[in-house]
DNA sequence: AGCACGCCGACT
DNA sequence: GTCGGCGTGCTC
């Protein structure tokens, strides 16, 4: 239901449409006074008082696997969304509001009858003689051969000659990553010991949660697709969960040319069109994918006969949706798997905390690939220590003298600077003002080629004035840099070497990513510049030098997870260096050189690191040992959401016991887009009264006034 | 969300 | 005396 009501409606089935109705399809219902569609998730038998019948059916099959319902109501009260709303969300778009669902292609083929005759146009005949001898032809494939064949055709039809029959053509977005079929290398031991332990719960599978966690290069992917591959030869399906696909063609190709000709995979991601993912997830829902590939709202994907869930990179943040129906789909394919009696199996180098807890407290079966798989060693990692400098340089010196060297030795070298543009500020020289963001109050980003200062939250951009409009002073001084600035001081320190950008500005248009994987692939450049996109997941053998230019600056987020986010950053990056033949090292500037994240970093030792976190994390409460909610309010009126927020704050009052409020005080950014946002913290040890108190939220019944909204987070991952 | 109902200020 | 403001409540 398009309405955002918590509870479900019921409806009378009239007797005409009883012969028809099944669960999951869409209907259109009255609601009110208007009609609303709806999806049908019980039918039950009984007295029909009062209740208003079902207009139509929408659909002549059902859009949503009877399987998937529990998985709809259990999100939609764990996340307290209105499920209609969540199942807005999993469906393709157009599909749960008013809009119309995309056309349905067709397509006619044409067929020879079984009469003898020849017709009397000579293109007439050449047609028939082609549709007889193949048996079958596309409307389509007949249209390149005859310019136009409609006449030709009308006629072979009415002299019944030809019949044909339509059929509804799905479209296929066939991902043109070059394909090379492959049976896959020989296994490691520990690969093996991994997908023994794996085995018995995919041949008769029931809920179990594994946690695969890997070094970087140890052969993750490598163990999901002999797992995959198990499951569907028993005539099963997989679903595989990625955090980004747009970032991760390599995986999808390596599942494309190891399954060539034997199983059908979907890839649902984010360019496809409203028409191509309507006819993937019909697709999905009709058998004809046995695997399917998917960035989080692929959690949902109608498979049937599910057989294996894999979460890749499960740490990844990205995971959680932090808008609307604020789900996170680890969570969920936990959830989903738990419901279907299959196994989970979840992928990382760095794990997060919660999912290694629940391994190491027993919830779970951890399995560990300590080397990588080709034999090679991990990179040796060394810190710079950069409050030693004596200007504030951006590249410090053993950095420059590694890339010197490696530039000497032809070995590619990858640069991680957390932040685009080429300047985060832009200050006046003489007056010392800077420029912000009219709807979001923060800092706009320089960014020079493209002639902008840029809000990194929402679309606003402004050309850079040419002087100060408070004092005219025409010397506006760019602090700080990002990867634009880093890419020109490294093209004026090694004029001769071939440097590259990766990351948001460079990589949105259609095949840039693609274009710097392969142009790294092929040894195009030397040097690759970008943002945490060039951490994840790529696998590049000539890179054999990693540097990071601020590592400690996700360390100072004033969230509790930072640290946990830059262990994980950290181990990722380093992980780019030394996949081949030669061995990796990697460089991290730091001011901050004593934090034991980088103690962990450099030894590689997520134990250790897990273990000191989670100490740290079970004295203060926090996630795993505690559960949060995030009440987020936000309007334009600052007053409004003030005072909304402090009437929420006392109208959750009395807490129940072991609920703990902390607010309501001003997000991270106050302002986003225009919108003036508080925030009010619930925490609590346990969770039934946390629930409690979320129950009582929901029943209030105008919990914020008008133009005021308000947002639940459950499990919130980004409290910005 | 929509769309009613319902009770208080400036207009034909 | 009506038109219309948005506060409150419900939708099978």
């Amino acid at each position: 239901m398009a309405a955002p009501l918590t509870k479900t409606l019921s409806y009378l089935v009239p007797d005409a449409l009883a012969g028809e109705v099944r669960i999951g399809m869409r209907l259109s219902v009255p609601l009110g006074r208007r009609r609303a569609v709806g999806f049908l998730l019980e039918l039950t038998r009984g007295p029909a008082r009062g209740l208003k019948p079902v207009a139509a059916l929408l659909d002549p099959e059902p859009l949503i696997p009877e399987t998937l319902i529990p998985l709809f109501r259990r999100a939609a009260a764990y996340y307290q969304h209105p499920i209609g709303q969540v199942i807005a969300t999993a469906l393709p778009a157009g599909l749960a509001g008013r809009g119309e669902a995309p056309p349905v292609l067709r397509e006619t083929f044409y067929r020879p009858t079984a009469a003898e005759g020849r017709p009397r146009g000579e293109r007439q005949a050449r047609m028939l003689e082609l549709i007889r001898m193949r048996g079958e032809v596309s409307l389509s494939e007949l249209r390149q051969l005859f310019p136009s064949p409609y006449p030709q055709l009308k006629r072979l039809l009415e002299a019944e000659l030809v019949s044909c029959r339509t059929e509804e053509r799905l479209r296929d977005p066939f991902l043109s990553w070059p394909v090379a079929p492959d049976s896959g290398p020989l296994l490691t031991a520990e690969q093996d010991e991994a997908l023994k332990r794996l085995q018995p719960l995919l041949e008769a599978p029931r809920f179990e949660t594994f946690l695969l966690h890997g070094v970087t290069g140890s052969g993750k992917t490598e163990v999901y697709l002999r797992a995959i591959d198990r499951v569907v030869g028993l005539g099963r399906t997989a679903l595989v969960l990625v955090p980004e696909i747009a970032l991760t063609p390599q995986l999808v190709a390596r599942f494309r040319a190891r399954f060539a000709g034997r199983a059908e995979i979907s890839v649902l991601h984010s360019g496809l069109s409203d028409g191509e993912r309507y006819d993937a997830w019909r697709s999905i829902l009709r058998g004809r994918a046995e695997i399917v590939i998917g960035a989080r709202s692929a959690v949902f994907a109608p498979l049937q006969r599910l057989g294996l869930i894999v979460v890749d990179e499960e740490h990844e943040a990205s995971y959680k949706q932090s808008e609307g129906f604020r789900y996170h789909a680890r969570d969920l394919a936990l959830l989903r798997g738990q419901q279907q009696r299959i196994p989970v199996l979840l992928g990382s180098a760095t794990p997060s905390l919660p999912s290694y807890h629940r391994m190491v407290s027993g919830q779970g079966v951890l399995l560990t690939l300590r080397e990588r798989a080709g034999g090679q060693p991990l990179p040796t990692v060394e810190l710079v220590d950069m409050t030693e400098t004596l200007f504030r340089t951006l590249l410090s010196e053993p950095l420059v003298g590694a890339l010197r060297a490696n530039l000497e030795r032809g070995e590619q070298s990858l640069l991680l600077l957390n932040r685009r543009g080429f300047a985060p500020y832009l200050l006046c020289g003489s007056c010392g003002r800077g420029f912000r963001c009219p709807n979001c109050d923060i800092s706009l980003t320089w960014h020079r080629s493209e002639g902008s200062l840029r809000c990194h939250y929402c679309d606003f951009g402004q050309p850079p004035p040419d002087a100060c409009p408070a004092c005219g002073g025409i010397d506006l001084d760019p602090q700080g840099a990002g990867t634009e600035r880093l890419e020109a001081e490294l093209s004026e320190l090694f004029p001769a070497a071939r440097i590259a950008r990766m990351d948001r500005d460079t990589t949105s248009g259609k095949g840039a990513h693609r274009s710097l994987v392969e142009g790294m692939l092929a040894g195009r450049f030397d040097i690759l510049v970008g943002t945490q996109m060039v951490a994840k997941g790529h696998d590049f053998p000539g890179v054999t030098l990693v540097g990071v230019l601020n590592a400690d600056a996700p360390l100072n987020f004033p969230d509790f997870r930072a640290g946990e986010r830059t262990f994980a950053l950290l181990a990722q990056v380093a992980g780019r260096a030394g996949r081949g033949d030669r061995p990796g090292r990697v460089l991290l500037q730091t001011f901050s050189p004593d934090h034991y994240v980088f103690d962990a970093v450099v030894s590689h030792d997520y134990r250790r690191f897990c273990e000191a976190e989670l100490a740290a994390r079970r004295s203060l409460g926090y996630p795993p040992f505690g559960h949060l909610v995030n009440l987020v309010l936000a309007g334009n009126l600052q007053s409004r959401v003030e005072e909304a927020a402090a009437a929420l704050a006392a109208r959750l009052q009395p807490l129940p016991t072991g609920v703990e409020i902390l607010g309501p005080v001003p997000c991270l950014l106050p302002r986003l887009r225009g919108r003036f946002r508080m925030q009010i913290l619930l925490k609590a040890s346990r969770r039934p009264p946390l629930r409690q108190l979320l129950d009582r939220l929901a029943a209030l019944s105008r919990p914020v006034p008008a133009g005021v909204s308000l947002a639940v987070d459950v499990d919130p991952v980004d409290m910005f």
